[in-house]
DNA sequence: ACTAAAGTACACTGATTAGTTTACTTATCT
DNA sequence: AGATAAGTAAACTAATCAGTGTACTTTAGT
């Protein structure tokens, strides 16, 4: 049944689209359905009711940005080198305009549910888990003196959320050109490693 | 008309708790009246509608939290000092529950109403104006070495505001102890001078 | 071609809510 | 005390919206 998967996509489509022009609240399960051009019914058909609707395009969104950084502490690699290419993806990830998307979204709904919007907003952005393992390992190696890992690795991300993440999401300021990224990223690798250098 | 003015702060302060407890969408008129003990008609005597009551209690809000930072660049004072001070005096200011539940609030209103967020996020946000003067004045004076004096202040906001704002902003954590506290500013302030002191 | 699943159009219920009306009561000021 | 400003209670309007029921049509698989 082709036909049926089709509606189903177009639904999620334009209810994503609804959503990240409204948010939740302000949008009507009839206007999605008009989006999706599709009738009321069939939206009901495909989703039960329109929460059930909402946490299954947060999940579906929240799959697409569960991936991993790819990173391993190498000791023959240089430390710049190494954190560079962290930063460089995560700026990756966050240059999706369907992060920030995202982001909005959850944010907006933050207060009218916050159990249902917490531990999806921690996932997104919680992705410093690798980098808290790398800063370990680096550690034991001896090429980082750093007493607390996961402090740090905030303290990383913080320098390039600060203007790849949080003026987008707040202010709808555009994200930052390729030669200002390289800025950004140098910067907080300069100053992550000349205080946390052996 | 002493009474007047008490309806009126009641019908303030009830609105205000109803707010950051469910945000403007989700709170009714008559929840307001209710909390304020109120009748509903004296609501709207003094606010002519639900919109009017939100930006009144948002500007009202805000001019809690508009007050500088009290810094100026002191040749003869160590510059680890100086700083310490300056984050210290963010870290008071961010302190205050009722500034989470603004940035909340406001938050929660990005999406339907950008417009008439974006000036007022962007007020609690800009509080950096004083530090990237203090900033311009320590590199004249030859302590620093920044070319980019608000890009260098953004950093320092973002290694407090990792701890002190965002995690309070979007997961409801507890704001950190005065010993985190401290441990977060040290750690600002020394990334900030190992990479930047002249 | 036939059948069953899927989709449609549309009217409907029930609940909520911003804002109003009205007839009445309570404070405040002189 | 009497006039006036403010507050009250409760019913009401008009709109929106989630979700349902139904009778009908389209589509897909065999």
């Amino acid at each position: 049944m082709a036909k049926s998967i089709k509606k189903h996509q177009a639904i999620i489509t334009a209810a994503i689209s609804e959503f990240k022009q409204k948010g939740f609240q302000n949008t009507s399960m009839d206007q999605i359905a008009e989006a999706a051009a599709v009738s009321k019914r069939t939206v009901y058909n495909h989703f039960a009711s329109k929460d059930i609707l909402f946490e299954e395009i947060l999940k579906k969104m929240l799959e697409l940005f569960s991936s991993a950084i790819y990173v391993k502490y190498q000791r023959d690699v240089s430390l710049t080198m190494q954190l560079t290419d962290i930063a460089k993806q995560e700026i990756s990830v966050l240059s999706e305009p369907a992060l920030v998307d995202l982001a909005k979204v959850i944010m907006a709904e933050m207060i009218n549910s916050p159990h249902r919007i917490n531990n999806m907003l921690a996932e997104v952005e919680n992705r410093e888990g690798d980098l808290i393992t790398w800063i370990i390992d680096a550690n034991s190696d001896g090429a980082l003196n750093v007493e607390n890992a996961p402090f740090a690795a905030t303290q990383f991300f913080a320098l390039i959320k600060a203007f790849c993440f949080w003026p987008q999401v707040v202010q709808g300021q555009p994200f930052p050109e390729k030669s200002e990224q390289i800025l950004i990223i140098n910067s907080a690798v300069t100053m992550f490693l000349s205080n946390y250098k052996a």
